[in-house]
DNA sequence: GCGACAG
DNA sequence: ATCTTGTCGC
């Protein structure tokens, strides 16, 4: 057994982790926030990134997570794994983690390789208390993490520019998009994350810092991520799986 | 009290 | 998230 799958063992086997009340979930964000660290991220060392995601049945019985290693080089999957399971947390905003996280580390504990970054579809620190999921996961397993959403949660921002590679700050408050970014990067603004244009003329994405990672390298390797394509390649690869291996488990049930 | 609300 | 066909645009 790696490393990581005892961390995952350890940490799915505490019911500390996992409170069944929204209220206590809450107070327990409210503790392991304290423990998310900002780390500098030498983006040019990573090599292998974990792209993770779950998804649902329609009428939520069943879920399927996974988790995709692609190579930062060549953007070739390394390695990939998808687990079945049910959902044991309701889907609440801001309470993300409760949700997803029990799947995800079942397929992390699966795999063999071992990333330099994990990446999920999701918020880090861009969240009312500073523990969005890929916070949330970063601190259970003590790894460096990094949330890239397609839309926004919590935060005030502006418009990047439309070419590929522009970006703007978001700065902690209520959800809001305001005409000029100036204002928000004055001195004594808390920035949460980046709004980056992945692609020109696309909606763009949000990202975060999760744990042990910074924002310039966050949001650095998501860019190198998303040549192509909005959403970065793992997360892209490990949504595609997650939602076939889902179709595939119905199909063989009925 | 009202509106907002990742996936 | 999921359910779904066509359709507008580069």
């Amino acid at each position: 057994m790696s490393e990581i799958a005892e961390r995952v063992a350890r940490v799915l086997d505490d019911p500390e982790n996992w409170p069944d009340d929204p209220k206590e979930a809450v107070a327990r964000q409210r503790v392991l926030a304290d423990r998310v660290r900002v780390e500098p991220l030498d983006v040019d060392a990573v090599r292998l990134v974990a792209g993770l995601d779950v998804s649902y049945a329609t009428d939520n019985s069943a879920l399927s997570a996974a988790a995709v290693i692609l190579d930062v080089q060549t953007l070739e999957v390394v390695e990939s794994v998808a687990i079945s399971s049910e959902p044991t947390f309701p889907y609440i905003s801001g309470l993300f983690g409760f949700r997803e996280l029990p799947p995800v580390l079942e397929a992390l504990g699966a795999l063999r390789t071992t990333p330099d970054v994990y990446l999920c579809d999701g918020f880090g620190m861009a969240h009312p208390r500073r523990f969005g999921i890929a916070s949330h996961l970063g601190v259970l397993l003590d790894l460096p993490v990094v949330g890239s959403a397609k839309s926004v949660l919590y935060g005030k921002h502006s418009v990047p520019g439309n070419e590929r590679g522009s970006w703007t700050p978001m700065v902690a408050g209520r959800s809001e998009v305001v005409p000029d970014s100036p204002a928000l990067a004055r001195e004594g603004a808390e920035v949460i994350g980046r709004v980056l244009r992945t692609r020109a003329g696309v909606k763009p994405v949000y990202v975060s810092v999760g744990h042990r990672v910074d924002l310039e390298g966050s949001a650095e390797l998501v860019l190198r991520l998303s040549p192509k394509y909005r959403v970065p390649e793992p997360v892209r690869h490990a949504d595609r799986l997650c939602g076939e291996h889902r179709k595939a488990v119905l199909a063989a049930k009925g």
